[in-house]
Parts: structure tokens; sequence; C-alpha cells
DNA sequence: AACAAAATCCGAAACGTTTTGGATTTCATA
DNA sequence: TATGAAATCCAAAACGTTTCGGATTTTGTT
């Protein structure tokens, strides 16, 4: 493998001149920084980033550490879209990435810290994380500039991105309203995650600016899982038959719901409609077609990756991005539209 | 950021015996490892992998490169959970990964070689590379040991894995002929493609096998693209309305010809009977849920990732793994199964 | 021709490890 | 106690780059 240093031999000039022959500083000949490149060519010389990365402190690589890297995972497109969208920026700065992913048999026997630390990255993005990941403090407290994904923690060296979580949640229960439904229930996720917080909190904006009273007792926890979304929402529409219609705070949980539906025998959209939340592939082809409010996934991950490495050349404005989201109605919520 | 030297001179010895003793030589007294280890916790001591990498002249990181990591390829879960069973195994043998995509706007105007070179990568693994891409040469050729994933090309240091597509494509069309179809089409990806060629040959050891003939002009290239496959199909079924089933190289493909068919009138599978290969996500879900022949993604990438590091390693029996498949009888086949 | 300024070049140190080849200490044995 | 072996330690070189500070050469001006 060649080095510069063999690229000096043969240009008869020092490493130096060489080195600032090919990172374009201007105190080399333009003769001689042609012959080198020429030289650098014909040797198929290739930088070596471990020894630049040494010296210079910094490694042009960025951490994507994400928890949901499992073959479990798949139905659920987020991560993989929000990888292809920093993976996106990142090539565009001619960054590298590297993945981290803590789903390893022997778990966490390294701490994400160490694991950035380690590699030398220069900062990384979190996804998937949980809010009472024991980890998440740690990074989130370290030196390591970080991005996270709907996680709303700032300070100096970490910054977030996510949707209007709020915003989201209003629309879709606008749009039940306006179909007439008055007896709304809600599937949310987790109660500590910040996102089912914001949904909950759109839910409830939504009804008290319709007139609407909100009921406790018509908002369950599916954890984000199908099949925990499907036996509470079982439980929920027998206790109260009363329900029309179903707010989700994911798809995935909306495919649970829908089956809980198709169980008891209630037709979707006529006698339950169901909304989810985040736009999967899979919503567009379930049947009916469900309805969901879409979050850019690929976006989230393209302005994350731009975020962190705008604030690792010190030139972020502020350290929070929020997204927009579109409702999108299909057959779940309407018989038959456009 | 503590190194090596100053634990060494916390705890009285010299930096190579602060190496040799947290890299876990003999030839340091026990009592003074545990101090040199004790300090190291405390002074929250890391690695630096650059340094490291640099002296030994490896990194154990291995390069994954692939090229379906866009927005649009979210639809087919193939690259995802093949990168999920390559981080899979490579956290298990403590090995890192960096992700290099070529889906850059500026295109390529770096090789994969030499993405791999400057990173200093042990190895990569090729995924979802067409085998015109320019630039598979370039790697294959080059002294960086690979694995491809589907792309049959051998030699000392690189490797591949697949599946049995032959018997694959064999026991799709046995199931169609064991139904009773007899005019059977097929929709193929490219007309190069490894997979193509070989799930080709099973069609037509299908046929033969059942003593049926083989018709060229019953064979279409759907380019594993949703909306040619459609195209395609739609002219297929138009100009040769006696088929009454149809054997689809990718699930993709068959949502595609699906989606002709209802445009056709023709109801599946009572009037045309359908087949994908893959079993992705979506396959399940259409209506009627997609009869395919499942690949195991996760195991793919998880093999790949094995295989590569064995030979890094130096101890892989051979450079080829061929993965079984299954036949995933659902309702586009037949009606109502049990 | 002389001199200052500008342009071009370079030696050496530094980054944080591993490893080689030997130096020193400890120990058991004669 | 002397001696060799075993155990324990270490100095220095090496990996491939960047950069600091200065040295040398060229150029322009008078």
């Amino acid at each position: 493998m060649t080095t510069i240093k063999d690229i000096a031999k043969a240009a008869g000039v020092s490493i130096t001149t060489v080195s600032r022959a090919l990172n374009g500083y201007s105190d080399v000949n333009e003769k001689t920084r042609q012959k080198i490149i020429e030289i650098a060519k014909q040797l198929n010389y290739s930088p070596n980033t471990l020894a630049r990365g040494l010296v210079m402190n910094k490694s042009k690589a960025i951490g994507l550490l994400v928890s949901g890297l499992t073959r479990e995972s798949t139905k659920d497109n987020f991560t993989f879209e929000v990888l292809a969208g920093v993976n996106q920026y990142v090539s565009e700065v001619d960054y590298d990435m590297v993945l981290f992913s803590t789903t390893s048999t022997k778990q966490r026997e390294k701490t994400y810290t160490q694991l950035c630390r380690e590699r030398r990255v220069d900062g990384a993005i979190l996804q998937g994380i949980r809010v009472d990941d024991p980890y998440l403090q740690e990074v989130v407290e370290s030196d390591i500039p970080c991005v996270l994904i709907d996680i709303p923690i700032e300070s100096e060296t970490v910054g977030y991105v996510t949707t209007d979580n709020v915003l989201g949640a209003k629309k879709a229960v606008q749009h039940l309203i306006s179909l007439g439904h008055r007896q709304i229930a809600m599937m949310n996720g987790y109660e500590f995650a910040f996102v089912s917080e914001q949904r909950l909190k759109g839910f409830q904006e939504a009804l008290f600016e319709a007139g609407l009273p909100f009921h406790e007792h018509l908002v369950a926890n599916g954890a984000f899982k199908e099949e925990r979304a499907e036996q509470e929402a079982v439980r929920l529409l027998t206790q109260h038959p009363e329900i029309t219609a179903f707010f989700c705070a994911s798809d995935l949980m909306a495919l649970g719901v829908m089956k809980a539906a198709k169980t008891l025998g209630k037709r979707i959209p006529e006698e339950i409609a169901i909304i989810g939340y985040d736009d999967i592939i899979l919503a567009s082809y379930t049947t009916p077609p469900l309805s969901t409010i879409a979050q850019n996934k690929f976006a989230m991950g393209y302005e994350a990756a731009k975020l962190l490495i705008e604030m690792l050349e010190g030139k972020a404005q502020s350290r929070v991005r929020v997204l927009e989201t579109e409702l999108k109605i299909r057959e779940s919520t309407v018989k038959n539209h456009g």
C-alpha cells in the first residue's frame, strides 16, 4: 500500500510537500503539485484515514447508534428510512458512518460512549433508544456531540430532531371529529415516551377545541407493539362498545387494532374508523388501506445528520429541528375517498 | 482523553507494560495488572482504535457496501434485513461495521475500493450491487477480502453467499403445477442477473420434469420493479389469455402482477394464481396474501459476515455459502388454505 | 547589482498504540 | 553462595499522516 513517503521519494520532494500538495495548500508550486498528483494516481495512492485521524484528532466519521436493528423490527421501516436519510447527507459531505447496534446477545458489555470513543467518531446520532435506557444519560453527559431522534434533550453538545407530534395527533383527531366521531379512543405507546406524551396532548387539544370531553378510560397503552395493541383494543372495544373511532400512536399498533376490529366483527370504517401514525409501507397495503399521519422518516435522518455536522463544524444556528407531518386519508377512516 | 501514557505515569510503570497488561499478555505480574486495570477504569480509559489500527495494520472493522439505501427502496426490506444480519454477527465478534452507500448525488467520485482502503476496513460485504456495475470488477480484483451477496464470484480473496435459486424457483413452479396449472408465465428480473438466470433455470426444470413444454414467449423481464412488472403482466395476460398462473422472480414484481390482474378483472387465485419470491413483509399483507418463496435475508447477512470474518482470520473452509429457501403457501395461489 | 519580499520547500515533532529485543529482578537448585 | 532459568519489566522503533517553524529559492524593485 503506497504512502505519502513513496510519493515523496518518486517525486523528489519532502513528505511535507506531498501532504500539502495533496491537501491543496497554496504554498506549493503548481507544477510540483501536478507532478505529485500525477504520481499519486500512478501509484494508486489512498490516504490512510487512521493516520490522519490520529494526528488531527478527528475521524470524519459519525456513529449511528440504533437499537431497532433486529430481525423483528423489519415491519417497522422507521429505522431503515432514518438510516437512509443519515446516509444520504453524510455521503454528500464526505463523512463516513459507522453503525453501532446494541442487539448483541452479550448485551451491553460496552456502553455507547465507549463505542464512540474507541472508534473516535466525531459525533453520534441516536435512534430508537428508549428514554429509560441507562446509557442514554451517559452519552448525553459525555462530551461527544450528538443528536437524538424524538428525544427532546438539549445542551451545549446535544440537539435533537423530531416532528410536531402535538399538531400531528391533533390533525388526526380533527379528521376523525370532522367525520362525525364523538367517542374516540386512543391507542398510545409507553407512558413515559416523549412522542406518546406529545401525541396524547394533541389528542386532548383536538377534543377540547371541538368541545368534546376527554375520557381517561378510552386511552390504552399498546407499547408500540402490534400484538399488545390488539389485546388492548379488544379489551377497550368490548368494555366500551360506544367507541366509533381509534387514533393510534403508531401504524404498527393500528395494524393490531384493525385485527381486533376484525376479530370482533366490526367493519372498518363503517362501524369503527382507525387512523395510525408514521405512514409505514404496510399502511397503504392493508385492507382497508390505513389512514395515517405521515412522518418523513428519511428527512428526519437527513436533518439529524445535517444538524450534527453543523454542530461539529460550529455553524449550527440552533440545536433543534422540528419537521412537519402530513395527514394521509385512506379507507380506514372514510369509504372510497377521492 | 486519557492514554496509556497517563496510566503508565499513574501506575509508575512503562507504557509497554500498560499495553501488555491491558491486552492480557502473560509477562506481566498479576498484581501490577490489577493495579493497571484499576487505574484505567478510574481514568475512564478507552483505547484509541485509530492508533491501534495504524500500527497493527488492521482495523477490526468491515465495510458494508450497499446500493439499495435509497428512499425508494424501502418497500423492499431486503437490504435492511441483510444489514441487520450482518450487524448481528459483527457485534457478536466485536467488530465494527462502516456503511458505504453509493447513492450520493455526485455519483461515484470515489470507487468502492478507495472507500475501503481509505477507511482501512479489513474486508467488505457487497449487497445490491449490480453485476454490470463497473466498480464490481475493481473491488473483486483488488486485494480486499470481500463477500458478495447473490453474485457467484470466487477467488482467493472473494467469496459469496446466496440461496439455492434453482431449487427455490422449482419449488414455486412445482407448487403451481400441483394445483393443476399448465400455462404458467414467468416474470423475471434482468436478463443478466445471476438470480434471474438461476430462477429461470428452476422454472424450466420444473416444467420439464412435469412433462410440460417451455414457452419462451411466456417469460417477461420486469426489471425487479413493481411498475414495470405490472406493464409487462398486462401485456402478457392480454396477448396470452390462456395463462392461469404467474411465477414472479420477486415479491415486488408480484405486487405489480397482482395489480395487473386486478386491472384486467381477473380474480386471484381463481382465474390467475400468483407466486412471488423473497417473502418481503408486504407479502403477507396484500389482498389476497401472496404465496412466495421465502429467503432468510437476515441469515444471508449473518452468514456473509461470518464467512468474511472467517476468511479474514484464515479459517474459512470454503468461500461459498448456499442457504435454503422455503415455500410459503398463502391465498394468492390457493383459496383458504389451512 | 543589491535587497526585500514573496514563493516554495523541508526537518522534525507529534498523535497513541504495538512489538521487538533485550535488561533486570526473582527464584529454585546445586 | 553461586548460577542458571523463569518471571517481570522497559526503551525505542514503527505505523502514516499533519503541522510548526524556519530555510532556501525566486522574483520584483530600485
